[in-house]
DNA sequence: TATATTAGCGAGTAATTAATCACTTCTATG
DNA sequence: CATAGAAGTGATTAATTACTCGCTAATATA
């Protein structure tokens, strides 16, 4: 691994689990093994690292959504859908957990984990028949984001009974 | 309103919109017009006045939640619970967005938000008689928790017929 | 091989941080 | 009124902060 994405993977970690104003950079060179003179070599300052992390992260979101967006049918998506916060492992976790903390200071991460999604979960709906597509797309993706919060706040927190529940509740 | 309160009114406000390790007691000093001093000589020190909000949190969510668990039906005890989100206001947004930003990393926020309302929400579904009431009652508190995170978040969400569109999906 | 560019280091720096301390002002109570 | 204790100040501190800079080592390219 180049040293470049040692300092940003240890930046995720340490931004995930202290948050981006209470990690500092040379924590992060220590975590990485690197000079701190390093990271702002290849990342100008602090903030420039952080948006490096963010445009990752954006690329690593749309690629995981890619393949769901992909399926046809409405109701084989919108299951996908759902089974999409079973697919968070101890890879990506940190990943996770570094996007919903720093989604209430960087408003754009709530938009890149829903937009994604919201058109297609609204066609879907529309298409399968219900009586208020956009009411339903929005509680469907409410619940979407909700399940991966406690998923990551509780770590006693099965969701698997929860999501095949929500399924039958939204009859797919 | 007493200095010590002015220190405790700016703190809160601080801490929601830029997160604890974001606010420097110089910047809580400024806002509430009192000398850095005074915050340590009320507080001790910066943890101990984080440590006082959560505290003052926790006895406005139990008061909040108090007339709702003293609901006796639980078709109304549930209704009320998905009502909760609608009374934030202009005054206690502030309140809401700390307790949401710092749950990631004071774990009891997460608890001190759900707890007070799962037993009897379980008991509520479980009176009515479903066929799971812990799967219920989970998704229940799911959506509960991810509509005032919307809230907090979009602030073009309009909530009212998500929830309206949610209690029908629980047959409330 | 020669040279230009990039990667990397570590000692600095000015500003900011949380916290202390000596001191003054207010306020309650005997 | 007298005085003890609480409220409040502002200068000061040692540590930490994000960031710079002069330098060397490695790597690419001609």
């Amino acid at each position: 691994m180049t040293k470049k994405n040692a300092i940003l993977e240890a930046a995720l970690h340490l931004f995930s689990e202290m948050g981006y104003t209470g990690t500092s950079t040379r924590m992060i060179a220590i975590k990485s093994g690197v000079s701190e003179g390093l990271i702002f070599r290849h990342f100008k300052n602090k903030e420039g690292l952080l948006n490096v992390l963010l445009a990752d992260a954006e690329k690593e979101i749309t690629s995981l959504y890619e393949p769901i967006l992909a399926l046809e049918h409405p109701k084989v998506f919108l299951k996908q859908v759902l089974s999409l916060p079973f697919q968070i492992n101890g890879n990506n976790k940190i990943l996770w957990r570094f996007l919903y903390t720093h989604q209430w200071f960087e408003p754009q991460i709530h938009e890149l984990i829903l937009q994604p999604l919201y058109t297609r979960v609204f066609d879907s709906f529309n298409t399968i028949g219900v009586s208020d597509p956009q009411s339903e797309s929005e509680s469907f993706l409410i619940f979407y984001k909700g399940i991966i919060s406690n998923m990551l706040l509780n770590k006693n927190f099965n969701a698997f009974p929860v999501a095949e529940y929500i399924l039958e509740k939204f009859s797919l």
